[in-house]
RNA sequence: GUGGCCAUAGCUCAGUUGGUUAGAGCAUCAGAUUGUGGUUCUGAGGGUCGUCGGUUCGAAACCGAUUGGUCACCCCA
């Protein structure tokens, strides 16, 4: 018998970490209904062609594929053997996986959405909350099985649904008492308007990749790595200007338009953001951040970004964009959408770490009765049932054993109470009622528990 | 996918340039305490030193391989 262990990446959630954990996700759900938003969930696999291609190279090679069943079956022997010799020269071949493990909400939400379109109510605007599963090599903050709450509105080209998400931001972010958090964010038209005018606007994603490493390689070696693309110098110094954009937003905005301001893109974005900058909640900081460009291919307008606080090295929390055409990959055109998403993984740990969680998610079982023998015990279970059906959580402790051991086990599951009946208390339909935390106790009739005041 | 570090009791870790029977703290169990927990004291159980091979009179320690964990890169929540 070998000790069973969890494949990599994935772990068990003990009780107290699932409290915690429902505590984050039904204060981030709260906040999703209060804006309108409704629930959706989808299968936790797909067919393989529904995620392929469309989280680009990099993306693809971390989906999960499920294997087919049957590839045991020898009459389909020798095709199997030929769809293996496809795989082993890095072709996905169907004849083996035609199903894989959701990578994100989105691409299932836009599959949702391609399907369902032509009975929807638009702008239609959801929340999901389900796991999702990357085959990537875990680290620290970062797992194979994880949690994400999209909210997404499709239909609707507003921006009032930026302004929304920012407000949303704020919300969960203040009722979950993270503080320090920093959201930023960026349009995709400003970095489209970049590689404009360095001349070759399908450059966008390649530059956007580079000076995304901004803040971590630092600005020469951003250079180097565009260099080594293949960027003429005059491309770079354009570059550069950019990334060296600095100031206050107003600043920014400024500076971007002397740049980039006479391509008709760059204008439309840099007045997007003022737009969102100038009507979100007044106490919250946001700031425009010309080097967040956001992997993800599908973006097209603004994209959004949630750091966590500074000193809990853990990085983004939430993450999102417009795009103009999501289920246009799934052959239905001109659906526009916006969403952000949520790490709930990644919360939890700022949470642990700035120690955020309130003591009341802690509460379980409010009372325990002990167990002093079989008539003693009866009695105390038909008393039990009672407070229950008063709402009141309870437990009988197991077996009848020494005193000792039942305080215990209260104290361990932090119940508050314990209700004692023995002979005595058998003997003149009473019990006693013993307060753990100040240590007191009171004896009542067994009738008037029901009436006490747990 | 690429690279660094680590692996000793249920957990966290000691273990001297290789040398008798591998240790500590915490946790567990039992007793002090037969109707009152947390504290204290006493005692007990628990290990193929990740696995396989090599060097050696002798390996937890040195070498090689392998597996697992972890951190970083790529990428990302």
């Amino acid at each position: 018998m070998t000790k069973p262990s969890l494949p990599q990446g994935t772990r068990d959630f003990g009780p107290e970490v699932v409290r915690k954990r429902n505590y984050i996700f039904s204060c981030i759900k709260n906040v999703f209904e209060l804006y309108g938003f409704q629930p959706l969930e989808t299968p936790a696999f797909e067919n393989l062609d529904t995620l392929m291609g469309k989280y680009g190279a990099e993306g693809d090679k971390l989906i999960f594929k499920i294997l087919n069943n049957g590839l045991d079956n020898v009459e389909k022997q020798v095709q199997i053997k030929e769809d293996f010799e496809k795989l082993l020269q890095g072709k996905s071949s169907k004849g083996l996986t035609e199903r894989a493990l959701r990578y994100d909400l989105t691409i299932p939400f836009a599959r949702y959405v391609a399907t369902n379109h032509s009975q929807m109510l638009f702008p239609f605007k959801r929340y999901q909350i389900q796991p999702v599963w990357r085959a990537d090599r875990p680290q620290k903050g970062r797992y194979r099985e994880f949690y994400q709450c999209d909210v997404d509105v499709v239909g609707s080209n507003s921006l009032l649904n930026e302004i929304e998400f920012c407000c949303i931001y704020h919300d969960v972010f203040s009722q979950l008492g993270i503080k320090d958090y920093t959201v930023t964010i960026n349009h995709r038209k400003i970095l489209i308007a970049l590689a404009t005018i360095c001349g070759d606007a399908d450059k966008m994603s390649s530059i956007a990749s580079s000076i995304d490493k901004l803040e971590k390689i630092g600005l020469e070696k951003v250079k180097e790595e565009l260099q080594t693309k293949g960027f003429s110098k005059k491309q770079l110094d354009l570059i550069e200007k950019y990334l060296l954009i600095s100031g206050t937003n107003e600043e920014k905005l400024i500076s971007l338009t002397e740049l980039i301001g006479e391509t008709e893109t760059g204008n439309k974005g840099i007045e997007e953001i003022r737009k969102v900058i100038s009507e979100k909640p007044k106490e919250q900081n946001i700031q425009l951040d010309v080097t967040l460009a956001r992997g993800l291919n599908y973006y097209t307008g603004i994209i959004f970004e949630a750091k966590a606080p500074e000193q809990v090295k853990i990085g983004s929390i939430s993450g999102g964009g417009r795009y103009d055409d999501l289920t246009g990959l799934f052959g239905v055109p001109n659906i526009p959408g916006v969403g952000i998403s949520f790490g709930v993984d990644r919360i939890y740990d700022v949470m642990e770490e700035l120690n955020l969680f309130p003591t009341t998610v802690h509460s379980g079982t409010q009372v325990l009765f002990f167990n002093l023998g079989e008539k003693e015990s009866s009695c105390a279970f038909q008393l039990m049932q009672e407070l229950r059906h008063k709402n009141i959580s309870c437990e009988l402790f197991h077996e009848s054993v020494k005193f000792d051991k039942q305080f215990k086990y209260a104290e361990k599951k932090n119940i508050p109470y314990v209700v004692i009946i023995g002979s005595k208390e058998l003997e003149d339909k009473t019990c006693t009622i013993k307060n753990l935390q100040k240590g007191s106790q009171e004896n009542l009739l067994q009738h008037e528990i029901v009436t006490y005041p747990f």
